[in-house]
DNA sequence: AAAGAATGCAACCGCATAACA
DNA sequence: CTGTTATGCGGTTGCATTCTT
């Protein structure tokens, strides 16, 4: 596919905020003309902009129907669960607020909720600390609602204590640990990755932790335990196929890494065991 | 009161894809 | 079918404002 490049010649296109003029131009031209091809448009309404920025100034600004004013609790709910849906999807977000703009909610998320959402999870933490669970009540009520028969049988989960999750000694990972490499410089291998940090980053997770793991998708290093990972993407434990399968990525911690099979290509989830070794899955 | 830091948000950029010639 | 253009999306940037020291 042939990269899209603005027709325009920008050399003399004007940058930057918009002045109460050029919204009053903008305006007055689509109220009596309507949208025909934002490319075009600038010149008969009289701006000296791109179409691709007197589209964004419509769309995001200038459109009658935009909501103005605080969110709502209702509005941060919707958004929060949709986020924790469909990722940074925010056209679609933005869809079900109606007068809200993508853009908008976009940074809403990023100034107010992302930081919002760190806080409970760090309550969660706390607490979880103050007050901490043994594995069992990780572990589903019953068998058959996780579809995870024999795990409590392993050896692995039976020998794990809350200790563990908090433990700031290097994993025993399934493979080899690329010392050398950081998260950053294997982002462009897999899209597992890219998932991966992006949500990473977005809770501050330090990234020098994150190494990758042959094999096994990504693995964490000290910083955030498991629990304190699994509260970040919202899963369950433990998780169902079709979330590996969305590119959650590798939730790991010492001791066991779940993962999706070979960074997430087919197959999966595996449970595998610290002295995986290229079998050793409970669930297949 | 002033300076620096943090925050919020509008605007821009690059890319993907739909639409069209 | 292929190449080109227009549009939309998500990530990022930069600046104005607010907060903190």
């Amino acid at each position: 596919m042939v990269k899209a490049r603005d027709s325009e010649n920008t050399s003399n296109l004007k940058r930057g905020s918009w002045s109460p003029e050029e919204d009053q131009k903008l305006i007055a031209y689509i109220s009596k003309y309507g949208i025909w091809n934002w490319t075009e448009m600038p010149k008969p309404a009289g701006l000296l902009r791109t179409g691709k920025s007197c589209r964004l100034r419509w769309m995001n600004y200038l459109r009658p129907d935009i909501k103005r004013g605080n969110f709502t609790q209702e509005e941060e709910e919707i958004i929060i669960q949709m986020h924790q849906e469909l990722g940074n999807r925010w056209s679609t977000i933005a869809a079900r607020l109606p007068g809200r703009t993508d853009n908008e909610i976009k940074n809403y998320w990023h100034t107010r909720l992302s930081k919002k959402c760190y806080q409970e999870i760090q309550a969660a933490i706390e607490d979880n600390q103050n007050n901490p669970p043994g594995v069992d009540s990780l572990l589903p009520s019953t068998p058959e609602a996780s579809n995870m028969d024999g795990y409590k049988e392993s050896p692995i989960s039976s020998e794990l204590s809350i200790d563990d999750y908090s433990s700031s000694s290097p994993p025993d990972p399934a493979g080899e640990i690329y010392e050398n490499q950081t998260i950053k410089e294997n982002i462009g291998s897999s899209n597992t990755y890219r998932d991966l940090q992006s949500l990473l980053e977005q809770y501050s997770f330090p990234m020098e932790n994150l190494y990758k793991v042959d094999g096994c998708g990504a693995t964490a290093q000290g910083g955030l335990s498991k629990e304190e990972l699994q509260i970040i993407f919202e899963l369950p434990f433990p998780m169902e196929g079709s979330d590996m399968m969305e590119g959650y990525g590798a939730i790991p911690y010492h001791g066991i890494e779940v993962s999706n099979s070979q960074c997430g290509l087919q197959e999966g989830p595996y449970l595998f065991s610290s002295n995986y070794e290229g079998g050793n899955d409970f669930w297949p």
